[in-house]
DNA sequence: ACCTGAACACCGTTCAAGT
DNA sequence: ACCTGAACACCGTTCAAGT
């Protein structure tokens, strides 16, 4: 009895068990996902999975891809054309963080799966349009593009971990990132004097100045680049 | 019988218990890693590692920080001081790549364990003290190195992941890296014009230059922000 | 102080069997 | 075509007990 027929839905797609490991991973944290939790998510028994998947590393590999689902593109009208593709980079990277930040328990447990997967291309052409229109060239356009999403990921990982990791502990980031500072602060001032100095800034949790930061950083080297820098 | 005394260390150190989980992520790949057989691969029952450690997340953080172990300074007379803090940080960039890619099976399964350890410590000190001998300012200093070692490491995720997922299906990375560009250029055109006239740019495997590219554009981004640009 | 043996609840995966 | 039940080998963790 209680077949998967009463929730109207023909037969499980692949697409749900992905949008059930990613919200089992959400709602459990990871360490709660097993098989047998997205089976009795989906309302399946456990070795019914195997039936649309190979094994659990395919089925994360599904899930990381689904991460993408809901980035949504930055609104056309809100930036010029031309050379505005400053402007239009940084908000696509800043959604791109914000999507991924929403989503920061998976992508802890996920981080070790980044690889483009058929979700993230929609993202990664829309990114690419935007730089080919700003007029760089084919190769240096792909090369930015992989530049600017190795870097936003790598810094919400960074992101990501400690506050999942707090969120366990029951401690807030802030809690969490003041103690990062007195470990730093509490270093031998001889061996380490810059970390020693710098414990303030270095701890955070000024994420927001730090990812403009870099932001700016990068779009700066990318207009060098492209040859002109003036408006 | 056959106790622990026979190594002639007299105890087990938590040092021991995180280079035996790396040995052993190295040796089986990720799946192959259980408290069971880092255990064995130090002499001692399963049950005995709990006296170290308090579960099996804190051994991964262990682990995730002796990755940083073997990371060789560069060598302070190979680079002049003064405005060649360039060389210095794009040589500490490098060597930080080739290392944390010389553990990419390590790199795949601790990547969402990314976060500063006390072995990470030493590094960023010295990426620091360039950075502030090159004039750059305290905070300045402090977002650009997390800038470089966000990217570096978000870099080397995106390498290490179709390397060690390649190896473990017995293929090349060319092999990888190959199909990886037949399945972009196979994409509708309509939807995804870039990707597909871009499909081998986006594809590598030219990572050493997609590294030096990204790395210039930091750079130069870091230069543009320290107020001269000459040499 | 450090390690073992045995046990518990749970896990990923297979496979013959059902519909 | 899709799902189940039962089984297998293995897992993380606890705990009383040993030395």
């Amino acid at each position: 009895m209680a077949t998967r027929q009463k929730t109207g839905r023909p037969t499980l797609t692949r697409e749900d068990l992905a949008d059930a490991t990613l919200r089992l991973l959400e709602r459990e944290g990871p360490g709660g996902l097993s098989m047998r939790k997205v089976a009795a998510e989906v309302g399946v028994q456990a070795a019914s999975l195997y039936w649309h998947v190979q094994n659990k590393e395919e089925l994360l590999d599904l899930a990381s891809d689904a991460l993408w689902e809901g980035l949504e593109p930055e609104p056309p009208g809100a930036v010029a054309a031309g050379d505005d593709w400053r402007a239009t980079v940084a908000e696509a990277s800043r959604r791109l963080r914000a999507h991924l930040l929403a989503h920061h328990s998976a992508v802890r447990v996920l981080a070790g799966r980044f690889a483009p997967g058929p979700r993230a291309l929609a993202p990664m052409e829309r990114l690419l349009a935007t730089l080919r229109g700003a007029g760089f060239s084919g190769p240096d356009a792909a090369n930015a593009a992989y530049t600017l999403s190795t870097w936003v990921q790598g810094f919400v990982i960074h992101e990501a971990v400690p506050m999942s990791a707090a969120e366990e502990r029951g401690a807030t980031p802030e809690q969490a990132s003041e103690e990062a500072r007195q470990r730093l602060a509490a270093l031998p001032a001889d061996r380490y004097p810059h970390l020693v100095e710098l414990a303030g800034e270095i701890s955070g949790p000024g994420m927001d100045t730090r990812f403009e930061f870099g932001l700016a950083r990068l779009l700066d080297g990318l207009e060098r680049l492209r040859g002109t820098g003036g408006d």
